[in-house]
DNA sequence: GACAATATATACCGATAGGTATATTTGATG
DNA sequence: CATCAAATATACCTATCGGTATATATTGTC
């Protein structure tokens, strides 16, 4: 790796967080520069502009979080506990989740829904591959007899990341875990009463 | 209404909008002046500074959702079918809502959520206020023999709460309704087949 | 309609925003 | 170790930020 690629990473992962904690609008290049102990020269040299870092730290973001959701439901094999581990994944992470300013997609969402901004095309992106994968996991699941026939699919992805933004929403906002928590067991309860064969 | 009540109550309605689809930092005062017409005299006339404005703005916007709530969901009888009109109000007024940004409380809770401002006060209290009107129907629904006992109120609130938030921010984000109104018939076949007597 | 009081506009403030041109330093290569 | 290119820092730009002091309308009251 040269030097200009490992700053460029450097700044990557230091200001990723602070785009997750204050939006794009809400973190100024002067945040930057302070978290990062580099000067504007520096951030310029490496990226085009402001708009250039918060896509990157946003893509860092998610993909931080779905190499470790990968690391951590890949290895089961059923796809019930699969899904299962999905939704404990969440509730386990919530701590640094939170730390870390929340999940990015739905702050990425919140924030650029009413723009034309590039990162508002990131962010339906990094949604329908969630869909994609949870829609996956129950389609063959479906197909090896794990889980019944008359589940929908898509319903179901939809229903999984409702009940998982919706709690880290409402956990983060009011500062009560609970809420995650009931919509994981949630869940969980619903994957062994509804899905599971 | 003296003058300046007047005044006040205009920029209010007139800001809401904006502070909703924008945030609080990806709002300038200069986007507030051309929208009312008027200038910064005015505004800092009736108002102590932005916060107080923004405050002002989720105040009128969160109130004015709950009074058309009240408006729908009042008159109906059954706790069961208070709770489904609820949530058919959502997908019915997703459209009015996406118009005007958003979600409020949504929208104000990843604004704010990791900041110390009085906005994000105000956010903890009207998640609060939600969650005690949906704990109020059910608990009033088991109380009258129209909600089996077995059913946890406070559970069911933020199952309800989180399918609705995670289903506005899924459908605005990516332009598909269907996420909402997935969460809405969910909603309502689950009430119909868990909680009615 | 004169007069206060209230409400709005004007003009200005220092600070900081994002961004750029250029100078300086650093690191790899001969 | 000298050289040159790549990487970073410095200095500076204009625009705009939120906010304020003061001047000017506008309003209600007698």
């Amino acid at each position: 790796m040269g030097k200009a690629e490992e700053t460029r990473k450097f700044i990557i992962e230091t200001v990723a967080p602070i785009f997750n904690m204050h939006g794009y609008e809400g973190t100024a290049l002067s945040q930057l520069t302070e978290a990062t102990g580099l000067t504007k020269g520096a951030l310029y040299g490496n990226f085009k502009n402001k708009q250039e870092i918060a896509l990157a730290a946003l893509e860092y973001n998610i993909s931080r979080i779905r190499s470790e959701i990968s690391d951590t439901v890949g290895p089961i094999r059923n796809s019930c506990d699969k899904l299962a581990v999905f939704a404990v994944f969440y509730r386990n992470m919530f701590d640094e989740i939170s730390r870390r300013g929340g999940c990015p997609i739905l702050n990425a969402a919140i924030d650029s829904d009413d723009t034309e901004l590039p990162l508002h095309g990131f962010v339906i992106r990094s949604i329908d591959q969630w869909m994609g994968m949870l829609i996956l996991i129950v389609t063959r699941g479906i197909k090896r007899g794990e889980i019944k026939k008359d589940i929908d699919p898509e319903a179901f992805a939809t229903l999984f990341i409702s009940l998982i933004e919706g709690g880290i929403m409402l956990s983060k906002a009011t500062g009560a875990r609970m809420h995650l928590e009931r919509n994981v067991a949630y869940l969980i309860d619903k994957i062994n009463a509804d899905l599971r064969i």
